[in-house]
Parts: structure tokens; C-alpha cells; sequence
RNA sequence: UGGGGUAUAGCCAAGCGGUAAGGCAUCAGAUUUUGAUUCUGACAUCUCCCUGGUUCGAACCCAGGUACCCCAG
């Protein structure tokens, strides 16, 4: 009987992918990943759970531990906690700390679940292991495993996989890919679990949803500066540190009305690391939050290799439309893209995901964006 | 201590005797397994710098203060 180990986090979708594996057959374990630890982690500032006498990822584990009782299947706790440091968290802080603006939970999902709990899942004799993301598996004739976008394309999370590869696609389910959302809520409430009705978690993985700006004042201290009008030069007004804020970003800045100016909103568009300037416009459509050709490194291509130009889709963010634009290989790991048509607020550091129709062709880390020619991540 | 101007919520800013527009910011909710974006809602009621006065009624009129700005010195 094929074994697989399931990542039961304590959520509806994986309770039920969990129920699916089951009735198609599989022998199923579940296993629990618990991978940040708020006291441990110096995780302080801006934690809304840290004096609760339960915390969440603990009511996740009783959550994951009744569905588990439920299903009829076994439970396994397993700690990632250092990993998720040393690969994800790590690397987050670099990231942000360059002034850029990563995505960790693609970067969880390459070294965390489809990595290292795919080591324990082996380690424990299982031939799979599964998730509830919404992705669909597609096999060939031919052996070749394909990755796709999920039936429900409102859910669909290929995004947040485009950093693995074809070996861990291969030893992975995803028994949500012909299902939606509502489907799923469905069954649970027919085989009455528990977690039915909970809400979907959001905010970044294991961490939660959370006041971002506070959290990060855990790792990245303050350093207040000045913003500037890119068109005028003006200051305009003073924030807490540019790590803080992203390109295209609207809420936190404090910018109120300027006398003599009409009242807009204001939008990031540049960040000057070194000295800690942040540079907004006062137009949704500004000039300065468009580009139209970036470089993307860290290339996880699924698909053959070509040296032709691509015309693919490309989301630049999560649940985004596909982009039109033409990929060049620049060499393996390097990928040259020209946009359809000047895109807004590109942002290094986030992930590029290609797609052929409903399939993903990888995707990689935004490196260097340009607009008309000239290079706009640094340097203004 | 000559002249002129302005004082309305955190910031801009309408209002010109009839019982406080709007925007930005902020906060809350929705959406969302990144960060954002987006959407909805809330947000001056011993109140319109202070103190008096006129009036049935004042943020708006009058008087006197106070603060700031500008031009002359």
C-alpha cells in the first residue's frame, strides 16, 4: 500500500486533502510542522499572542490532533524550528535588510515542507507526502510530472511553488487541484470536523497575521529618515526606516495635506537604502511605479530548457493577473524578461512565476527592474 | 507696539448669521498562506485660538486679548 505523509497544519484544506488521500486508497500519516518558536526567536514587539496562556500554533496542533483522531489517522509532531531559521528567516532578514522585499513562504515551502519534511516523511518509510495547497499535479505518458493551476483558480497557490523542483513535485499530492474552496468546506462540514468553519490563515507562514512594520522592529531596529517627492524633491514627510516599506505601498506613510498641494494619496516608488531615503509619488499612475524589463536570478525551471524567446504569463506577485512578457534565457540561472507593457510596481526581491496556460514553468527572484532603459532599483 | 493678513479635527481645507463639506492621514472590517494593492465603514456634538458683546440663533457680526505670517522699518 502506498504510504503517504500528509502536512496537517490544523486548517480546513489539509484536513480534508488528508480525507481525500484516504478514500482514494492511501495509507495516510499526518504530520504537524511547528517552525517558529516567538520566545526563542526574540519574536516580542507587535506579538499580539505572546502572553496568551495557549498559543495559536498550539491550538493548531489540537486542531490537526482532533482532525487526525477524526480521519482515523496517525499524528506526528516534528520540529523545523532551527531549519526555518537557518534557510527561510535567515535569508528574510537579508533580504530586507538590503532593502528589498522577499517572499518567505516560497522560500518555506522549498527548504521546509518540500524539503526537509519530505526527508522525514522518507525517513519514516512514506512513498508521498502531500499538502492541501491548491496546485495540481499532472502526470504524462511519459513519466514527465507537470505542475498546474489549481481547478480553483481563486485559490490556486503554484505562486508559492515555483521554487521546487521537478524530483520534490514527483514525490508530492496535492489532493485539492480538481476541487474549489467551497467544495472543500463542504466536505468538512459533511464529515463534521472541527476546523469547518475556521477562518483561512493568512500572513505569512507559521508566523500569522500580524502588524508587519511591529514585527519586523523585532529583527530590523528603526532608523527614521526623511520621505521625498520624487517629482518635486520636497520632503513631504519622515518614516521609520526604509526596510519597512515596500514599492507601490499606500498605508503607513503619514503623509497628510501639504499646503498649497491637493490632498492625494501617496505611494512608494523607490527606496534609497544607503541613505535611507524613501522617495513617494502622489499619482496612482506615476511614471515612477512602472517598468517594463527586469532580470530574474534564481531561476527553478520545470520546463525544457530553451534558447528561443518565450512569450509567457507572469505573475510578479500573488494572486495577480498573468503578465504578458517575452523570457530570454541569460544563462541557467539568469532570466531576461521585456513586459507586454509597462507594469506597476515591480518589486525586487518578490518572485516572477512563468505559465504556459494553466502550467507553471517555474519562476525565480526579482533581481533588477527597468523602465525605458534605465535601470530603477537603485540608483534613481 | 507702523501697516496688512491668518487663526476650523493629526495634516491640508470648505464655510461669509441658521445650527461644522471634502481630501489626506489614522483606526476597524472585508479580501489575501509574502510584503503590498484593492474594497467597505468609523472619524469635530461642554465644537470652529481665548474672553466678552450683539442676536430668537454666531465658526461666521462687533470689542478686547493671544499666536503666527507678510510688507515696510
Amino acid at each position: 500500500m502506498t504510504k503517504v505523509m500528509i502536512g496537517l497544519s490544523g486548517g480546513v484544506d489539509s484536513a480534508v486533502a488528508a480525507y481525500l488521500l484516504k478514500k482514494q486508497g492511501y495509507e495516510v500519516v499526518g504530520g504537524f510542522m511547528r517552525n517558529w518558536d516567538a520566545i526563542a526567536n526574540g519574536d516580542f514587539l507587535g506579538n499580539p499572542t505572546l502572553n496568551d496562556s495557549c498559543c495559536p500554533q498550539e491550538k493548531d496542533y489540537e486542531d490537526a490532533k482532533e482532525v487526525a483522531k477524526k480521519l482515523g489517522i496517525e499524528l506526528l509532531r516534528i520540529d523545523f524550528i532551527k531549519e526555518y531559521w537557518d534557510y527561510v528567516f535567515s535569508y528574510f532578514l537579508e533580504e530586507y535588510n538590503k532593502g528589498r522585499t522577499p517572499n518567505p513562504d516560497i522560500f518555506c515551502n522549498k527548504y521546509i515542507k518540500f524539503d526537509a519534511f519530505l526527508k522525514f516523511a522518507r525517513d519514516q518509510g512514506c512513498d508521498f507526502i502531500a499538502t492541501g495547497h491548491y496546485a495540481k499535479r499532472v502526470d504524462k505518458e511519459d513519466g514527465v510530472v507537470e505542475l498546474h493551476k489549481a481547478y480553483d483558480l481563486n485559490k490556486d497557490q503554484t505562486y508559492f511553488l515555483s521554487q521546487i523542483n521537478n524530483e520534490q513535485i514527483a514525490s508530492c499530492l496535492f489532493p485539492l487541484g480538481d476541487i474549489d474552496k467551497p467544495k472543500v468546506r463542504e466536505i468538512a462540514k459533511e464529515l463534521n470536523l472541527n476546523v469547518a468553519d475556521k477562518k483561512d490563515s493568512t500572513g505569512v507562514c507559521f508566523i500569522g497575521e500580524r502588524n508587519f512594520k511591529e514585527f519586523l522592529k523585532n529583527y530590523i531596529p528603526a532608523n527614521k529618515g526623511k520621505i521625498i517627492d520624487i517629482n518635486s524633491n520636497e520632503v513631504v514627510g519622515e518614516h521609520d526606516g526604509v526596510m519597512y516599506y515596500t514599492i507601490g505601498q499606500r498605508k503607513g506613510l503619514g503623509i497628510g495635506g501639504i499646503s498649497g498641494r491637493e490632498p492625494r494619496s501617496w505611494f512608494v516608488c523607490y527606496k534609497d537604502v544607503k541613505n535611507n531615503i524613501l522617495y513617494v509619488a502622489d499619482e496612482k499612475e506615476d511614471e515612477h511605479l512602472f517598468s517594463d524589463r527586469a532580470i530574474i536570478k534564481n531561476i527553478n525551471w520545470l520546463a525544457e530548457r530553451t534558447n528561443d524567446p518565450l512569450h509567457v504569463g507572469c505573475k510578479f506577485r500573488y494572486r495577480q493577473q498573468d503578465n504578458g512578457v517575452t523570457l530570454k534565457f541569460i544563462d541557467d540561472d539568469t532570466i531576461e524578461l521585456i513586459f507586454d507593457e509597462p507594469y506597476k510596481a515591480v518589486t525586487t526581491g518578490q518572485a516572477a512565476v512563468f505559465y504556459m496556460g494553466t502550467r507553471m514553468l517555474g519562476g525565480g527572484i526579482i533581481e533588477e527592474i527597468y523602465y525605458k532603459g534605465k535601470r530603477i532599483d537603485i540608483k534613481k
